[in-house]
DNA sequence: CGCATTTGAGAAAACCTTTTCCTTCACGCT
DNA sequence: AGCGTGAAGGAAAAGGTTTTCTCAAATGCG
């Protein structure tokens, strides 16, 4: 009682609106936050009646629920939540873990999952290793002491790493946007595979026959996964595919320019669509058909993946692309780590299929339009 | 005694490497990890023992203090953060709470700012509110909640924004690449001018007169102090400025190609040099030169602002550019924020310089020589 | 050998909540 | 009057850790 009524007198430095009190100068420490044992005393109850007032618990009257809440409301009473999940044995918490540096493509899923995860009360602790082991454990090692109630890991390169060593063999643990060898672990990616034959079969779709597939590094499984979805669909139609038209380079504008240069220099029967691995690609082989006077897209279509806007957008013209939904990628991670938090349990890979986004570059009847206009 | 004894059965199931035991199914609750007082009943000692022995504390017999770090080891015992920031009155924690979403400026200074804290044991929660003001609320009390010994507040737009209200007066808030009102708050910016000063003078250096400012939308507080910036050093070395040299637009390509149609089309005199308010207006800038056949740089020198390598490596030719050094941002929000928790007080607004990055798009030296290996 | 000092370790409080179990009181019923 | 019932609220344990205080044993000294 004497103890709570020290307190009491201590907080009103800096709990009422007399802010001119404000600790100037060097004290380390800020005043405490009010407890609920301020809030008891100052609405003159018990410390157990205050936290089922607040929590509208118990059977208390009403006048005295009304008491207590009037209590903390002046108090500025904010329960800490670190208590609270000491005895709940939920921290409603989760960190996110990346191997690479946050990179374009964590950001919407990340944006995304926050919002979802906000919205059911769970806080996320950011953590960046970026290709550190070391750093990684002691994430994790930090994560874990934090009691985390799930993790989320991520990297930017889509090829599988090593899976997490969670201690706790039930703790939820999720790879978005990455894959991990251990067949029990859930992975969330994109269809790669899907979004390629979406991009093929508009082209095919657009009249093209002669479709050439400029993209990436062969390492990556991206890469690989689209190249299947382009011959996919290729083969649907009844199309015949040159190993000519299959080009493996950087991720860059200017393999985008050079794989042009290759496909079109001196060719007899050059492409007439171009599917690019990605829109930095497509929008070099754009600037380079446009500088050797092809027209894009009458005489050569193009179809980029990302739906990178700064891409996408400043290209001339605007460029066809394929999204991944990164934020639904986002929202799906969500969803699955509440459930499996919840108990469920999860495994395997699971994609998320892309959508195209049509714009100029592939679209001629938009062209057509925009070209009227303009006449 | 009976009751540590209970508990460390139950821990053999997933503490030790007999995976096979784990649980199956509908289980919600995963284990209760091993506490100190298992690590205390396993090594034979008194729980006040073990966790001096672990914390390096007290006067323990050094046999003791190995009994107990072996039991924990043994036990894959980690401290319950939650428990052990209860009673420090420090959670180790801070958030960071950005207004809009996280952009592409955000994320660099993200991640110094989340190496640099990590090295000091501090974990980050992220929190989103995209032009939410409810939203905002609602993390900033959760984040309260969670006891965090700082935030970071952060903006992609770079105006002001209204003050954080942060009931604990002597609660540390830094602003960082956003700017507030309160007098009192501490508000980290790169330095625009400054940028800018470095950006006009070396073209100048260069012998460039008749320089050009291409820039975005006049209400961004950053787009005056770089406008600032380049009148200061026109000034300096006495060269007249032209009205109709300074263009403001949007921070696109599309802008940059306007804008030069806009200063060369039928000009007598027009601009030998271009200072643009981002990489994207330099790029889309560059792409007009070169289009109406001017030389970058030999007729017409280009430098950029952000040194966004996707911007400033694809461009032809490669755009010099002002670095906003956002990862020294970060980091020196990082150590600010610490001193900030160790007590001391830091307010008003605090600048960071930019450093010039010279790439070929104004670097004749550097062209010439490029062209004598080509020839 | 007896006392003072040091060494080693345990007990308990404190950090802040929630929740379970009790106690007290008032009331209505037989 | 005695008893059961229900309402209202208090006491205390639990959650995991650190730290201070206390106590017992062992050592040093005269």
């Amino acid at each position: 009682m004497v103890r709570a009524e020290k307190r009491l007198r201590s907080l009103s430095a800096w709990g009422g609106m007399s802010d001119d009190e404000t600790i100037r100068g060097e004290a380390p420490r800020y005043p405490d936050r009010a407890t609920i044992r301020d809030v008891a005393a100052r609405a003159g109850v018990s410390i157990g009646t205050a936290s089922k007032a607040l929590n509208d618990n118990g059977r208390l009257k009403q006048e005295t629920r009304d008491k207590v809440i009037a209590a903390a409301q002046a108090l500025g009473f904010r329960p800490n939540a670190m208590a609270q999940s000491l005895h709940r044995t939920r921290s409603m918490t989760v960190g996110i873990l990346t191997t690479d540096s946050f990179g374009r493509f964590i950001f919407p899923i990340l944006e995304a999952l926050e919002e979802m995860l906000a919205g059911h009360g769970i806080a996320i602790f950011m953590c960046n290793a970026t290709d550190d082991p070391v750093r990684e454990q002691q994430h994790l090692d930090q994560l874990l002491g934090k009691r985390i109630d799930g993790l989320l890991v991520t990297a930017r390169r889509m090829d599988t790493r090593p899976a997490i060593a969670v201690p706790a063999r039930s703790m939820p643990v999720i790879y978005v946007f990455s894959q991990t060898d251990d067949p029990d672990a859930l992975c969330l990616l994109p269809d790669d595979r899907g979004g390629a034959i979406l991009a093929v079969q508009h082209l095919i779709d657009g009249g093209r026959r002669r479709i050439a597939h400029i993209t990436g590094p062969a390492e990556f499984e991206a890469v690989n996964l689209r190249h299947a979805g382009y011959l996919e669909a290729m083969a649907a139609s009844g199309i015949a595919v040159s190993a000519e038209y299959y080009r493996n380079g950087q991720w860059s504008e200017a393999w985008g320019r050079e794989a042009v240069e290759q496909l079109f220099d001196g060719q007899s029967e050059p492409p007439d669509a171009l599917f690019c691995g990605n829109d930095q690609i497509a929008r070099g082989a754009t600037d380079a058909l446009r500088e050797r006077g092809l027209s894009v897209p009458r005489q050569v279509a193009v179809v980029g993946f990302d739906n990178w806007d700064v891409m996408t957008l400043a290209a001339r013209p605007p460029l066809s692309s394929i999204d991944m939904n990164l934020r639904a990628l986002g929202r799906a991670a969500g969803e699955r780590l509440i459930a499996m938090i919840a108990g469920e349990r999860l495994t395997g890979v699971e994609r998320l299929s892309c959508s195209l986004v049509v714009r100029q570059s592939s679209d001629i009847t938009r062209t057509k339009e925009k070209t009227e206009e303009t006449l």
